[in-house]
DNA sequence: GTAGGGATAATCT
DNA sequence: GATTATCCCTACG
């Protein structure tokens, strides 16, 4: 059973439920060289009255997708080695998107451990910046939209609870305090519980 | 198995 | 020139 998730979906919720509502959602990259998909098991939410989001200083040449509608994905590079991707959320015009961090491995295993030189599943895509790599995102599909292939989500159940609590990386005085940051309770897959 | 520090480049002021 | 929503290797117990 496996459904695309719509556009009408990503706009229905606002940036801090979908951020929660993501969360069992299957993640699901089609490239050449085979389908990837894993779980979602953890996500940050930003928002645009928040310090910590890119989108709070206004609209500049790279974050520009997140002001446009919900459901397109924005990638951004950090440390000049790592990636991160997010889905774009909440009203059009108001720079919000929700950080995906970590994902739990499902089809394409052997592809993933091949991008990401490493073996154990816990390790493939617990973190934002390694999920990208094993999912083989890039950043030109910064902008992409997010409910048809090469790149989209499907449904998926979620059977345990939705743990609430602070960001992770976010530096002093930028709303560090927040519980914008949701995993799912007890799942080893997570960058950090 | 845990803790600490260094790498590295696009982006914006 | 400052900033950045991380990862990985190494050194210890």
């Amino acid at each position: 059973m496996s459904i695309i998730v719509k556009e009408d979906f990503y706009r229905s919720h606002s940036s801090l439920e979908l951020a929660q509502k993501l969360l069992g959602m299957e993640l699901v990259h089609e490239t050449t060289e085979g389908l990837c998909s894993g779980i979602i098991v953890e996500t940050e939410a930003y928002l645009h009255d928040d310090k910590a989001c890119h989108a709070f200083g206004g609209i500049t040449p790279r974050n520009r997708p997140m002001f446009g509608l919900a459901g397109y994905a924005y990638v951004y590079q950090i440390y000049g080695i790592h990636h991160c991707f997010n889905i774009v959320s909440g009203s059009e015009g108001y720079g919000e998107a929700v950080l995906i961090r970590a994902l739990e491995p499902r089809l394409g295993i052997e592809q993933m451990q091949i991008r990401r030189g490493k073996t154990a599943l816990n390790d493939l895509c617990s973190g934002p910046g390694k999920l990208v790599q094993a999912l083989g995102i890039r950043k030109t599909q910064s902008g992409d939209s997010l409910f048809d292939p090469p790149l989209y989500l499907r449904n998926g159940n979620l059977s345990s609870a939705i743990h609430c609590t602070t960001r992770i990386g976010i530096s002093p005085g930028k709303d560090e305090n927040l519980l914008y940051r949701f995993y799912v309770k007890g799942n080893k897959f997570i960058s950090k519980p």
